[in-house]
DNA sequence: TTACTATTCAACAAATACATTGAATAGTAG
DNA sequence: CTACTATTCAATGTATTTGTTGAATAGTAA
């Protein structure tokens, strides 16, 4: 049958997306594009996995037309080749955390570990700050918050914390926040000012969050 | 270091979802589950696949909790666990049909095959219905219109199309949906309306996309 | 209990995926 | 042109995945 061989022909290319975040590393990579752009050897190192394999990986990527090179001088950049890959990965997080048992268990080692008791998320903060005034603080690195950030957020890299807290103020709540519900960076910082007696609280949405939000809003008008 | 630990855990976690659907036939499987519950053996006739097959990938799927059983007597009934899945799905498909030029290719062949030149989408379909008199004919089997359909929508299978016509009007435009963007029966429906000299046009979407556009516009209230 | 049946399990061979090392490539900069 | 370097390619051994066949299982019905 020839309407067989064309639904053969579609599921196996659907299948192609599939198969390039069906591995663990390609996922961390993905994850980690969703913050900026990188290249081949940054990608290594934060992946912990040698360049060569790396390099393979982002092609498997590249050839599923997940991810997207240009060049800089001597290095190619990397970067996600379009948000409905970032859609892509937040249902697949979605699906994860609400139904795999042990990821919950491994969230809430996390969750205990790091005394965080309250954590928002964006229609939180949304709806919050319409109540009271708050201070929304970004701890990513400096690149990343250029790659894009939330609207009124201010840079405080997790690193820079220390220096920067005599000029936070003591009365609004802050909200920090970081690369999504994965990343430690926020808690940390939560950690930090609340052990200074700062009306400090963690989000534990990121920006890729907020940008999606952002365009199923456009989509329905 | 545990908190690397513990980053590897989750990706390793999170990429057994899309490990379930890295295979095509997997991916088969849940596109037609998506319509509705099924037994193995009606399964492993769909997929065209060895039952003891079919039900070995059926446990990949049900292990990653993207689908789930009951039983009827003798049979295991399968059903897709959560609409979550579906969203899934249907990112994939997004990403698959706008970023894979062989996919592309196909869907031309097919619609060209098919000689509809208009096809309608949900957005499409809500904007006419205000301004005209429309009938939505779903041509879906009976009882997957039984397990779900869009509302206001008649069934009319395709193999009773024919007797059924003489009760259909010539006045209305006719919009026949089926499974969505990947199934030939409402182009056949239409195809057939149209030599008899109906005004009747295809919507590509199906009930599944009707659904996640429903939940998307209740999330958002 | 016993016969029956839908489903699952087990074992197999073939194919594919994986991470690594070391060599090749294609650009840049002097 | 030459030296340099980030990236990719090729080859390798190991591990995993795939689909099949035939046996085992667990539930139904008499």
């Amino acid at each position: 049958m020839a309407s067989n061989s064309f639904k053969e022909q579609v599921y196996q290319e659907l299948s192609r997306v599939t198969h390039a975040i069906s591995n663990p590393k390609r996922m961390e990579l993905i994850d980690v594009l969703s913050q900026k752009e990188y290249t081949v050897e940054e990608l290594s190192n934060e992946i912990s996995m040698s360049v060569a394999s790396t390099s393979q990986h982002l092609q498997v990527l590249k050839s599923a037309k997940l991810v997207e090179t240009k060049r800089n001088g001597n290095f190619i950049i990397y970067s996600i080749s379009d948000d409905t890959v970032l859609k892509l990965v937040s249902v697949v997080k979605e699906l994860g955390f609400r139904k795999i048992a042990e990821i919950e268990l491994l969230i809430n080692d996390f969750k205990t570990d790091k005394d965080i008791l309250e954590s928002l998320t964006i229609d939180d903060l949304l709806a919050r700050s319409k109540k009271e005034k708050i201070l929304l603080i970004d701890v990513r690195p400096t690149e990343e918050f250029e790659a894009g950030h939330i609207p009124d957020a201010v840079s405080i890299p997790l690193d820079q914390l220390k220096k920067r807290m005599k000029d936070l103020p003591k009365g609004k709540t802050i909200i920090a926040y970081c690369r999504g519900a994965l990343c430690v960076m926020s808690a940390d910082a939560v950690k930090i000012l609340q052990s200074k007696k700062f009306k400090a609280l963690r989000m534990e949405d990121g920006y890729v969050e907020w940008k999606l939000k952002q365009q199923e809003l456009n989509n329905l008008n």
